[in-house]
RNA sequence: GGGCCGUUAGCUCAGUCGGUAGAGCAUCUGACUUUUAAUCAGGUGGUCGUUGGUUCGAUUCCAACACGGCCCA
């Protein structure tokens, strides 16, 4: 190393998480050179096809047909296997990889012994015409080629890539690069979201937007964050949920809305917590809980029997049936679950009877005794948790993780669920329901509150909560109960973690798999 | 918040019962016109997470801290 490169390696490290060595030193050097060479990033190569494409089109043809196919295309180069005056590389491209044959002598003068001096991971433009090499792989001789873009930093090595997950969730470009599981995680992710949308715009929902600022954080039972608008000099909160201004939509006369957009939460991370996370919520005037759960079952199995489809198109072509490939099933986490059958559907309190050991429905029915029943099971309780809120810990505590195949739990205290219509035949208890798959709540859904002074009343009664020191419950929102009272259509409405929902398609133990940037503690 | 584990070369990992470190890939030099974790020969590359402590001497032992993973609340 000459004495001039160092004294700047070492100016650039305090800016850079990964501090720069003698490769990207040497790389910036032959960087230098193309650059004293003319336009060193150039944007006029345009590919003809991808690397998927020529794959598809000249599966099928014999060594002849494959002469006559000439390609462009772009990527970066992956693995390079010099050998003398000819050499094989790998070029991967948003579609995957397509092997090159390089040879000195198909090169113009010169070529060659550029293309030597290029490194792994180089963007480059490629043409040549497709062939087929000894051992049968589906290659393209190189008769045409340009570096398109330098990478200056050493790219992880070849065979094991990039397994260090704190790594892969900072540097995700770098993950996406070397890890084809990971690319495919967030390709499904987008098919998710795109079946979720065609699902609900098929069936008569608009697709709308409704505040991520909100002046009152409400709709949900969470701890949101705070920002500030200056021109306005007002506090405003990141929404915990789009809930109220949905249903002041469905007032408005938009009897079937739907809404994907994020959410934010001011709580601690986890596995299965991130502070933004993506929500789906729909909103159906003239329909009960009921009829949602009947809906969720029919989104679920129908994307369950897409994704099942395209896994047997992938693998060659099953035949579809009950048992088959495409089963509208999916493997996570060790677990088979089947989105077929008809969704088991029980009450939080024979979740809690059957899940939970040694508990009896007179422990239930007793204040005094389900306290005591929580608090041997190392439930910690709020002073002023009632037996309602209470049984809801136990369930979560004991039931949920549980209830690994598709489960709908209803009849949810009216105390817990302060938006929630109340049930005709118990007062007790909200015509509600949650969905659990793989231990996790998934879906939330109720026939709507959408008698004002109801509605009033829940809030008033969040609000006493809050002052008794729970600074999750909700704030009265005046504005939301005024747009009631202008009469709201008997509705249901659901949200469906989207993050959640993405995790079981994808077999993710950690929402920080399906969430493309996770957030992290800055480094 | 608690417990356990991890942090060593660009990446994947060994290792040092305390004497300043190794492998594979990558990189560099040379050979090689059908290879594919190419091969063969020879090199370069490290503030061993940070800060303190113990010690003649710490990457190794101890403590605190930082970041991450897993489990628990």
């Amino acid at each position: 190393m000459n004495g001039k490169a160092k004294p700047d390696m070492r100016a650039r490290e305090s800016s850079s998480p990964v501090p720069e060595n003698e490769q990207v030193a040497r790389r910036r050097e032959k960087l230098a050179a193309h650059r004293e060479a003319g336009a060193p990033y150039p944007n006029d190569f345009r590919p003809t096809a991808s690397a998927a494409r020529v794959r598809t089109e000249c599966g099928g043809l014999d060594d002849d047909a494959l002469g006559t196919r000439r390609y462009r295309i772009a990527g970066r180069l992956m693995t390079r296997r010099v050998m003398g005056k000819a050499s094989f590389a790998h070029l991967q491209d948003g579609s995957g990889r397509l092997q090159l044959y390089v040879r000195r002598d198909d090169l113009p003068g010169g070529a060659y012994q550029a293309f030597r001096r290029w490194d792994i991971g180089d963007v480059v433009g490629v043409e040549g015409v497709a062939f087929r090499t000894r051992t049968g792989e589906l290659s393209l001789r190189v008769d045409g080629l340009r570096l398109l873009a330098k990478s200056l930093r050493p790219l992880p090595e070849k065979f094991h890539g990039l397994t260090d997950r704190e790594a892969r969730y900072r540097r995700r470009y770098l993950d996406l690069v070397m890890n084809e599981e990971t690319r495919e995680t967030f390709r499904t992710r987008s098919r998710v979201v795109d079946f979720v949308r065609r699902f609900f715009a098929g069936r008569g929902f608009l697709e709308v937007e409704t505040p991520m600022m909100q002046p009152l954080a409400g709709g949900a039972v969470a701890r949101p964050f705070e920002t500030w608008h200056h021109a306005l000099d007002i506090p405003l909160f990141l929404r915990v949920a789009p809930e109220l201004y949905l249903k002041r939509l469905v007032v408005g006369g938009f009897e079937r809305v739907f809404e994907i957009n994020r959410n934010f939460r001011n709580e601690g991370l986890s596995t299965r917590h991130n502070p933004e996370f993506t929500m789906l919520e729909f909103y159906q005037a003239y329909a009960d809980y009921r009829e949602l759960m009947d809906l969720t079952e029919e989104l679920l199995r129908g994307l369950a029997r897409a994704e099942a489809k395209r896994r047997a198109g992938d693998e060659g072509g099953g035949a579809p049936g009950a048992d088959g490939p495409a089963a509208p099933a999916v493997a996570w986490q060790g677990h088979r679950i089947d989105f077929g059958p008809p969704f088991e559907r029980l009450s939080v309190r024979d979740a809690v009877l059957r899940h939970a050991e040694g508990i009896t429905p007179d422990d239930l029915d007793d204040p005094e005794r389900i306290r005591r029943s929580a608090r041997q099971r190392g439930i910690a309780l709020d002073d002023g948790a009632g037996p309602g809120k209470t049984l809801v810990e136990i369930f979560e505590h004991e039931a949920e993780p549980r209830l690994i195949a598709p489960t709908f739990v209803t009849h949810y205290p009216i105390e817990v669920s302060p938006l929630s219509r109340r049930s005709d035949d118990d007062p007790s208890v909200a015509d509600r329901f949650e969905l659990f798959i793989g231990g996790r709540e998934i879906a939330n859904g109720f026939s709507e509150l959408n008698d004002p002074d109801d509605q009033a009343e829940r809030f008033r009664d969040q609000a006493r909560q809050r002052s008794g020191g729970d600074d999750e419950a909700m704030v009265y929102d005046e504005d939301y109960v005024t747009a009631l009272e202008y009469g709201m259509p008997p509705t249901a409405g659901e949200g469906i973690g989207i993050d959640r929902l993405v995790m079981l398609f994808t077999d993710a133990a950690s929402i920080r798999d399906v969430i493309l940037f996770p957030h992290l503690r800055p480094a």
